[in-house]
DNA sequence: CAGGGTTGTATGCGTTTGCATGTAATAGCG
DNA sequence: CGCTATTACATGCAAACGCATACAACCCTG
């Protein structure tokens, strides 16, 4: 039985985690970057550019995301028919799908990348100072981490 | 022209921020007490239990929520066909609609809030000292109400 | 106090989503 | 080995979503 100032502690981060987090995503969606792909788009894009190649199995591009397996089938259907990335089977594993960022997706990526670091800093770059950033970086990355262990 | 420092502190704080939120919020999903209403229809009645007799102008709620108003209209539509909120005309602006939780609405948003505190607090109580959540509650508040500050 | 602009909500419509399920490949167990 | 369970992905279908727009009430300026 955890004590109630624990379960009070755990709960109003996550609360004031969450709530800054709609805060700042309304606003970022309203952002130019994203009128020709969206958020969830980009973030498929995004995901892909830290793998391995430009490359990972669609199960794990999905553990990253909020979004449903048969729902990234399908975001992969569109960014595929985009030129955004394609699809291969796995040479290791016949069931699985490698998707890979194309040469145009990983430039899109990255475009729209250099323009959402400016975005993101216009947003909330005065909110906090260089050391306040830091330790929110630091405590929410050990709260991933956290997370990705259990 | 921010330095690039500056640019980095913000974007690592949002990035981290943006991966620990989706890496929690896929495990909330899950848990039991989203069975009976998803999780963005218990954002809606949360919101409106903090309200003012539970009652809030439909754009003032959308104000705190990442959906849309049509979308936020229709899922009231839906919360009112479950018995869950009332819409009535704003006395004080024609146009307006006002929004209030149900008796059962009520009811339901604490049971569930109940169940969501634990749940909170089983999937991330240990990741973090209680210093630790404390300051991270604060960063994300500053972080929000800087935004709301704009 | 008229007339055009603005604001708050609802609705038509095409798109995206999730759930349930299907299919094919692998893993694991006797 | 063979047979069932499991895993990875795709697809049918209904629900939910966002965009554009309609509509009505307010507001404001002359």
């Amino acid at each position: 039985m955890p004590s109630p100032a624990s379960l009070r502690a755990s709960n109003a981060a996550w609360e004031a985690l969450f709530r800054a987090q709609v805060t700042v995503m309304r606003e970022i969606q309203k952002l130019p970057e994203f009128k020709e792909i969206s958020t969830r788009e980009y973030d498929v894009l995004f995901n892909l550019s830290r793998c391995e190649a430009g490359t990972s199995r669609l199960k794990d591009l999905n553990q990253h995301l909020l979004i449903s397996q048969p729902s990234l089938s399908r975001m992969a259907d569109r960014l595929e028919a985009k030129g955004l990335v394609t699809r291969k089977p796995d040479p290791t594993d016949q069931r699985a799908v490698l998707f890979t960022l194309t040469e145009e997706g990983a430039r899109l990526q990255k475009a729209i990348g250099r323009e959402h670091v400016k975005g993101i800093h216009a947003l909330i770059g005065t909110a906090l100072t260089t050391e306040e950033f830091a330790t929110l970086a630091e405590l929410t990355t050990k709260l991933r981490l956290h997370m990705e262990a259990r």
